[in-house]
DNA sequence: GGCTGTGAATCTTTTCACAGCC
DNA sequence: GGCTGTGAAAAGATTCACAGCC
């Protein structure tokens, strides 16, 4: 991941992030995730909505671990770091589990995402079904090249990017996704960093720097293919 | 992976590889790489080409680290895996490096592959100038919608996933990517697999079942954007 | 009887720290 | 002196296996 792969993934796969807090002096009993288990967490999510659309109420570790392809004792031991949310002899409540997790996952709020570079995968990825439905917006699309800026794709006109904190500031966007050349990412980055963003997803090919705080996780496309290569030569 | 995924992956973050191999019995001394050092080294690989276009002629893993963004000395130890290709007290001359992670990550053929759906995560992969430079040939893009299929998509035409085993053997594609929705990805997953494909990365968001012997990557989009989220609600 | 929740065991990955060599 | 290569230690993640509860 991944990677985030990933992971990290883990990549994985192809996948991390900087910016530890130090030890949270909040009131509330914030539990700090391992990633693995966040990556897995979304799974488990997905699985329940199938399960509730298929008017299931109730379901077990399972069920659930086949439906999310993991095994079920991890499926258990995720669940738990959470709070106890099952019985014993019966099983989860799809409903209530689901509510869980996404309060545990910070869903409850409407994220605004900013994609800077509207070339192919910036423009793919703004018309991605995947986010609405999961409480992601697209509010901004930014790119440079003149003979782009302007141009609508789907409900958004693409920005020039010398707006940038000017968009970002009008849409309050908290995460930018970035889908720009390896040449651009670094500079880029910068700039959205220095727009207030601490929350950045990139495409790009490269490893960015980001100050501590700023939290950053890369999809690595060619890398996919690398690491498949290579099983596929060693397996093959 | 995670890359993000990652893992990604990590993958991962987000990815995974199911089908071991249980014990090579080749001849050759083959190592089995664990899956972390696999997506350092394709970043290592990235890291030198930089510096050689640089003309950098020697390196050393301080920089090498700095570059691809991880610690010294898990770089030294990915490598040590490989064999003894640095000089005590020197460092790593760049060409020969390359060469031989190149060589042990399965890159020294060419790879096909066919995308399944055209829709614009498809259209925007297959555009994709990461892919090429690095030994992936793009040799077909299918799609079931008659409004798509025939039109260009770069020097591709979209064909018809009827078609999918005489286009799959006509190209010899031997890496399939699947990017198309979640409701039609296990059933095409299963004809790919049908047709002898052995490595698939799946864009899909949902876990698929593959037998022993594929392999199976993901890259899942909203995973990585929730991850985020979640680090944004919980450092933020 | 069946399924959750969890300590203990195992396996994997990363980091440390230093011997070995140029 | 400097940098690699690598055992050993530490940290982290997964799996096992079973006690606890319905």
């Amino acid at each position: 991941m991944s990677q985030s792969t990933m992971p990290t993934p883990q990549e994985p796969a192809a996948s991390g992030v900087s910016g530890q807090r130090p030890d949270a002096m909040t009131g509330s009993i914030e539990r700090i995730l391992p990633e693995a288990t966040l990556a897995r967490l979304t799974q488990y999510l997905r699985a329940l909505n199938t399960l509730q659309s298929q008017g299931e109420t109730r379901t077990s570790s399972g069920v659930l671990a086949q439906e999310a392809g993991v095994n079920p004792a991890i499926l258990r031991k995720d669940l738990s770091l959470l709070g106890s949310y099952g019985t014993r002899g019966v099983g989860y409540m799809v409903a209530d589990l689901a509510q869980h997790i996404s309060t545990a996952m910070g869903l409850g709020q409407q994220w605004r995402v900013a994609i800077i570079g509207a070339g192919n995968l910036g423009r793919a990825l703004s018309g991605y079904g995947g986010f609405q439905s999961r409480g992601f917006e697209v509010v901004a699309l930014l790119d440079a090249a003149p003979e782009v800026i302007g141009s609508r794709v789907g409900k958004l006109a693409v920005e020039d990017i010398k707006n940038l904190k000017a968009v970002l500031e009008a849409t309050s966007a908290n995460i930018a996704v970035l889908s720009v050349p390896g040449a651009a990412a670094q500079e880029l980055c910068d700039q959205v960093v220095a727009c207030g963003v601490r929350s950045i997803l990139s495409f790009a090919p490269i490893a960015l720097q980001v100050p501590t705080g700023v939290n950053l996780r890369k999809v690595d496309l060619a890398t996919e293919l690398q690491i498949l290569a290579y099983h596929a030569q060693n397996l093959g």
